[in-house]
DNA sequence: AAACAAACTATACGATCATATAGTTTTGGT
DNA sequence: ACCAAAACTATATGATCGTATAGTTTGTTT
């Protein structure tokens, strides 16, 4: 019953929609996007979109909460797969380079929550309050919590772990952030395999 | 004459309009800024701004050049006055970490430039390249040239200088980006004092 | 002071926005 | 087979958007 609700075609009309909504939102933020673009991308009758989500900041809402869906079900699983892939003590500082790996290449993937942080942030107001209670306040206090972590078995320096939470996110994310400027100004792609990993090995060169 | 017309009242109208615009384009968007808006925010009709600006990509623009005046005038003669103020090898890194606490000052009294930044990176487009073309192009060239040369005096790690300057900016700009965010999880002012020392503290610990 | 250009404003227009409501189709239980 | 409810759609409304144009004020020159 429940799976069948799931898998049922009218959910998965629901869930083209909220995809759609999310790329869009992350690209032309909530004022740039408008419930007939999102059915146009959709593939979807305007009151289509406007039936399953009563009004846009609904809309919003529930595309937020389906990209961090996403993300919940990818980033984690990471964690625990590094926490748990502690073998020997060689490949320590491989660990938390293939964190970095993996973060960065899930955001190169869904740029679309850092996004929509990203804007939120830049206007804050009852959506960016909204997104802190559901999202960003435990994603900070794990963040940190992951470092804290690392810091203990040495992987990282051990200097404020909220500082360091930053830079590090900061580190990452920008490369992401500007990658289509990069790729105008340097003529390379910021998102391909060689780029990031060199860009990661920098990064681990500099927390060594 | 030429001062006359810079100093006359009715440029001072117009540069009134052109830092709502700026402000209201890094807060709201492109298309989350109306004539109107901007025009209300400046103390102004409607139909003055839409006078002096023909459409709203002119006013855009005209508002993002009155920006990277703002940053040139004030980001270039902080780096010049460190790279003189060259005394002795002791406050060597005293400089860098001058330059950080400059930059963090200065984007958090002036963020449009990065908010308008991402924005555009967003949602490549037209824009985007008018930006590249315009200013961007030259801001990493000479931010890679900046840091080669600190490189060169010692006071960076010898990696690559491209990635160096993507990792310093990613960790002072994000700390920017999400101090609403962090004020609102931690309760503490990110823009204050303290806070950015303690910061730039971390970041110089780790690059040593 | 007359004349003319530049600076500014009032008004209007079509498009599109978010939203509301009334109507139609599809579905599931009996 | 029937019918009520759920799912979906067609159409309408008022607001605001960017833009255009015609009209008014202001300033300068002669």
């Amino acid at each position: 019953m429940n799976i069948k609700k799931l898998a049922s075609k009218s959910n998965q009309r629901r869930e083209n929609v909220l995809q759609a909504a999310a790329k869009l939102f992350g690209q032309m933020g909530f004022d740039g996007t408008s419930f007939s673009i999102v059915a146009e991308h959709a593939g979807e009758q305007k009151t289509f979109v406007q039936y399953h989500f009563d009004n846009k900041e609904v809309l919003w809402k529930e595309a937020v909460a389906y990209v961090w869906r996403q993300r919940n079900n990818a980033l984690p699983r990471y964690i625990e797969d590094i926490s748990l892939q502690r073998k020997n003590s060689d490949d320590k500082s491989e660990m938390i380079r293939d964190l970095c790996r993996r973060i960065l290449q899930f955001t190169f993937d869904n740029p679309e929550w850092v996004k929509i942080m990203f804007q939120e942030s830049s206007m804050p107001g009852p959506r960016l309050d909204w997104l802190v209670e559901e999202f960003l306040g435990t994603d900070f206090i794990e963040g940190r919590a992951m470092i804290e972590l690392a810091q203990h078995r040495g992987l990282l320096p051990k200097v404020d772990s909220m500082d360091l939470l930053h830079i590090l996110s900061g580190a990452l994310i920008y490369l992401v952030n500007v990658a289509p400027i990069t790729e105008r100004i340097l003529g390379v792609e910021p998102s391909s395999t060689e780029y990031m990993e060199h860009h990661i090995d920098t990064l681990m060169r500099i927390l060594n």
